[in-house]
RNA sequence: CGGACCAUAGCUCAGUCUGGUAGAGCGCUACGCUGGGGGUGUAGAGGCCGCAAGUUCGAAUCUUGUUGGUCCGACCA
């Protein structure tokens, strides 16, 4: 491609809104334009680079045994409704919707697995005919409260989804293990560092999952590690162990303490430890966070206790309220109880609830390490009112359930064994699922069995935010001076800068493009009436891998070769620099 | 959905407090000079100051409303 014809715009100002690195460098480089909020135009090179890494997608899912579909975006109303999380969806706002002219609602593909399942469901009547994989890369929407970070978080974005049937769960296993590798095998050839993490399954369902997380400070997900134990996972879910809490001793009896406007844990702490009660830190606290939950049966207020130092975690916590509701029962929302609601539960000003008799919760739930710890210091439920000597097996109110809703973090121990658990932020690139029946069930998606019986399909559903790996591409490959795509991905290979300005010099630049162009390099020759400055900033900028210059070296017959990446030019001559290419590009 | 802020040239922003001729840098156009890291000279083009009402002799500037956007939180395969 002759650059003179490719409208190169790049901005030398970073704009206003522009947040993380990916989103300034691909707007400062023309590889994408917001066309609104949450939307945005991929320009011709990024365009190219999406169809590369769509294309190692496509091979690899291929080679684990997936057939590319195209499923329609707009999905029926009905579909969804069969399945049950129409409402859910809707409550969480997370689908976007559409109304056609018969008033008849369809929703924008989100994800699609009712879709298929309805497909498969109607294709699939023996178990002969599995397991069976389709997948698709196509545009999926989100009803975004608030798009950011560029490409990041988006309303509208390219996904590749891919769902697997099977006839029992071995061969879910089977498959789930062969998609695993074909991440692995995708996000090495995208030339990207991806962590694979224990996951949430979230609202899709099922029985595990797993995230493919791309490294980068920018990064919205927490993810906790062990190098040595191989532990990953993500924190919304990951498990450790805490240091026991420090010694206090304590009588054991029941005593209520005057705590006039200490309603904060630390406060309370510092509170106490001036009143003479020695030793008390805030892991012998605790702690309780009020919850109002909505469910598809309705709101439910809800207690969480952890200790006084750590904090709930709420995908967890919603996860183990759902556990408490009937079958069938979805969770919402979960959202901090308001202070009106505060009062009305504990009778209290809000900081002083405990999970005594007094506690008027729907639903109340105490984290698993709360169970042998004790004595301890809670709320009364009364104001300026604290009890010590609390012991929560003892002196709790009825209907206590433990389960793990404690935040895990760094320092903590690894629940294998070892050493401490890390902390580093990720991007979430990838996530599979082992879906189970959820969805067949629901939607009478069933094949005759061997023993004649009829019985649903077993699933597994398998994501890749293509769109978002570019971004988070960037994130890990750039410098000062712009991006450095890898060069599976990149959207050309190799520029060919035409810094001379006499006859013959602009004649080589010439003839090593054709050479190149010939020998299938993916090759750009920048022949444009333009500074070399400014030609080096912009191809800096845009992270073409390979440059070749040809400018006052060929006063001696030579051409400048330098990688992107930490490269050092050289100086070849001319049949020399073309096979450097052609090496560096294979 | 709570809280904060912004809207002036294609982009980044001054000007608003204290009402009175519409500004800068970058970008763009033309013509020179120049060529190894966004070089330079001259001459230009480009704005209903988001929109709507109000106050005023007079509004980018003050008031109210409205619409979009941004940030923090909440939410989120």
């Amino acid at each position: 491609m002759r650059a003179s014809r490719m409208n190169i715009v790049t901005l030398r100002e970073t704009p206003a809104d522009a947040e993380i690195v990916s989103h300034q460098l691909l707007i400062r480089s023309g590889f994408i334009y917001k066309s609104g909020s949450g939307l945005y135009i991929y320009g011709p090179m990024m365009q190219r680079v999406l169809n590369k890494v769509r294309a190692i997608v496509t091979q690899e899912i291929t080679t684990a045994g997936g057939m590319e579909i195209t499923m329609p975006i707009m999905q029926e109303q009905g579909l969804w409704e069969s399945s049950g999380r129409w409402e859910e969806y809707q409550a969480t706002r997370t689908m976007l919707t559409v109304t056609d002219r018969g008033g008849q609602t369809f929703g924008l593909a989100p994800t699609a697995e009712e879709v298929v399942t309805d497909y498969a469901g109607h294709l699939i009547n023996s178990h002969k005919q599995l397991p069976v994989c389709y997948f698709q890369q196509h545009t999926k929407f989100r009803d975004e409260i608030r798009p950011r970070f560029g490409l990041m978080r988006v309303k509208e974005f390219v996904m590749m989804d891919a769902y697997s049937f099977h006839a029992s769960d071995e061969s879910l296993s089977e498959t789930y293990e062969e998609m695993r590798q074909a991440y692995h095998r995708i996000f090495e050839r995208c030339g990207l560092q991806a962590l694979e993490v224990e996951a949430d399954s979230g609202s899709i369902g099922g029985s595990g999952s797993h995230e493919f997380m791309i490294a980068a400070d920018s990064g919205e997900d927490t993810i906790l590690f062990n190098r040595d134990s191989a532990y990953a996972a993500n924190v919304e879910r990951a498990v450790g162990v805490i240091s026991a809490a420090a010694a206090w001793t304590w009588s054991s009896d029941l005593v209520e303490v005057e705590t006039p406007d200490q309603g904060g844990i630390a406060d309370v702490v510092t509170f106490l430890g001036e009143k003479g009660y020695a030793g008390i830190a805030a892991d012998r606290m605790l702690k309780t966070v009020l919850f109002t939950a909505e469910s598809t049966e309705g709101t439910h207020t809800v207690a969480a206790c952890v200790r006084g130092d750590r904090d709930v975690n709420d995908v967890k916590l919603s996860n183990a309220i759902g556990r408490q509701l009937p079958e069938g029962v979805t969770v919402l929302g979960l959202e901090s109880m308001n202070e009106a609601t505060v009062r009305q539960v504990t009778g209290a000003e809000p900081g002083f609830a405990g999970p005594l008799a007094s506690l008027a919760v729907d639903i109340c739930i105490a984290d698993e390490t709360l169970e042998e710890i004790g004595p301890l210091v809670t709320g009364g439920n009364k104001t300026d009112m604290h009890i010590a000597g609390f012991d929560l097996q003892r002196d709790g109110r009825d209907g206590i359930i433990f389960e793990d809703i404690l935040t895990y973090q760094a320092g903590d121990a690894c629940p294998r064994g070892g050493g401490e658990l890390s902390e580093r932020r990720g991007i979430e690139a990838g996530h599979i699922f082992k879906l189970g029946t959820k969805y067949s069930a629901a939607m009478g998606a069933t094949f005759t069995n061997e023993s004649n019986k009829q019985q649903p399909l077993t699933m597994g559903c398998y994501g890749i935010g293509s769109s978002r790996v570019l971004a988070a591409a960037v994130e890990q490959y750039h410098d000062d001076n712009g991006m450095q795509w890898p060069m599976n991905i990149a959207p050309y290979h190799c520029v060919v800068v035409a810094a001379r300005k006499d006859d013959e010099g602009k004649q080589v630049a010439e003839d090593i493009y054709k050479e190149l162009l010939a020998s299938g390099v993916e090759v750009i020759l920048d022949e444009r009436k333009l500074g070399p400055g400014v030609k080096f900033k912009d191809w800096d900028l845009m992270g073409i891998p390979l440059r070749l210059v040809i400018g006052r070296g060929w006063d001696n017959g030579t051409v400048e070769c330098k990688a992107r990446v930490d490269g050092t030019p050289q100086d070849l001559s001319r049949d020399e620099a073309i096979a450097w290419v052609q090496a560096a590009c294979k």
